[in-house]
DNA sequence: TATTGTTATACTCTATAACTATA
DNA sequence: TATAGTTATAGAGTATAACAATA
């Protein structure tokens, strides 16, 4: 009994969803102040992530992925095709259809972006000990589950 | 020997940090998405917090703690004092310092945010047991202070 | 008719550079 | 000189509404 008061407080949906919001906004602040320059930014890289990880994609699948609408994502592929960072292919199945496609370019660039993100993300990740980053590893799961959630 | 491919996978950084930098963009994507009718955006709202947690601020205070320029928070002060939701007042003890302080409707606009996005995010924790919501209260530890250090 | 995608318009959020006022 | 703040300009990212082409 004596340690439950802050295993209850921790276990308060109410104030786990604060600090939850809290957290997320200061990290993915942080995320986006290190940018170096010349990279692209969080939502260009997320597109062409996608674009890699599941090969061509719609205009539709990927506005869905990002949470987005179809005419915002419209405008964002227009900057990477305008950079030469993906393709449009006319679907020949069903002509309405556009799949884009990651160029070697937009490959290479969502790499060194990546890459730089990650370098300072590990640098931090290896002051923890293998528990808090075993803690992690499974927020990163239950954080990506509730994400994808309806 | 059997279980340790598991852990020592969590906690190989490289994995650790790209699986929390894929997570991280999600989750924001989905607070993001979550937003309401006539609710103020993360970065307004991140501000308004601020006033609200630490009392009058300053421009400079205000820049360094979202992270972003002083000119880039100078215009979101801007479009806060234009709609009412904060005021600017002279530091007397210095002239050229800005406090700004949160009004009452600044105040009420930020809570109905936060709540909206928190009425959500509580749903998808109540559906976690009690190991996952200390896991995730551990997690928020952890990146808070990944954020604020140097 | 419904679906897929695009464009026009507008607003938020951010950076950089040039500027003013105060210390 | 250095610091605090503002403004002008530009670009990324987003939403909504109106539109064209295809199913």
């Amino acid at each position: 009994m004596s340690g439950e008061a802050t295993e209850a407080e921790a276990n308060r949906p109410a104030d786990l969803g604060r600090a939850l919001q809290v957290a997320i906004a200061r990290i993915y602040s942080r995320f986006r102040s290190e940018r170096g320059a010349g990279e692209i930014g969080e939502a260009t890289l997320a597109v062409l992530m996608q674009l890699r990880k599941r090969g061509p994609l719609s205009l539709t699948e990927l506005s869905e992925r990002a949470r987005v609408t179809p005419g915002s994502m419209s405008q964002s592929v227009n900057r990477l095709d305008k950079a030469g960072y993906l393709v449009r292919n006319r679907d020949p199945a069903d002509k309405r259809r556009v799949l884009f496609t990651l160029t070697p370019e937009g490959d290479a660039i969502a790499t060194a972006a990546r890459n730089h993100r990650q370098t300072w993300l590990d640098g931090q990740l290896a002051a923890l000990d293998s528990r808090q980053r075993a803690v992690l590893a499974e927020a990163a799961e239950l954080l990506t589950a509730i994400a994808e959630a309806s």
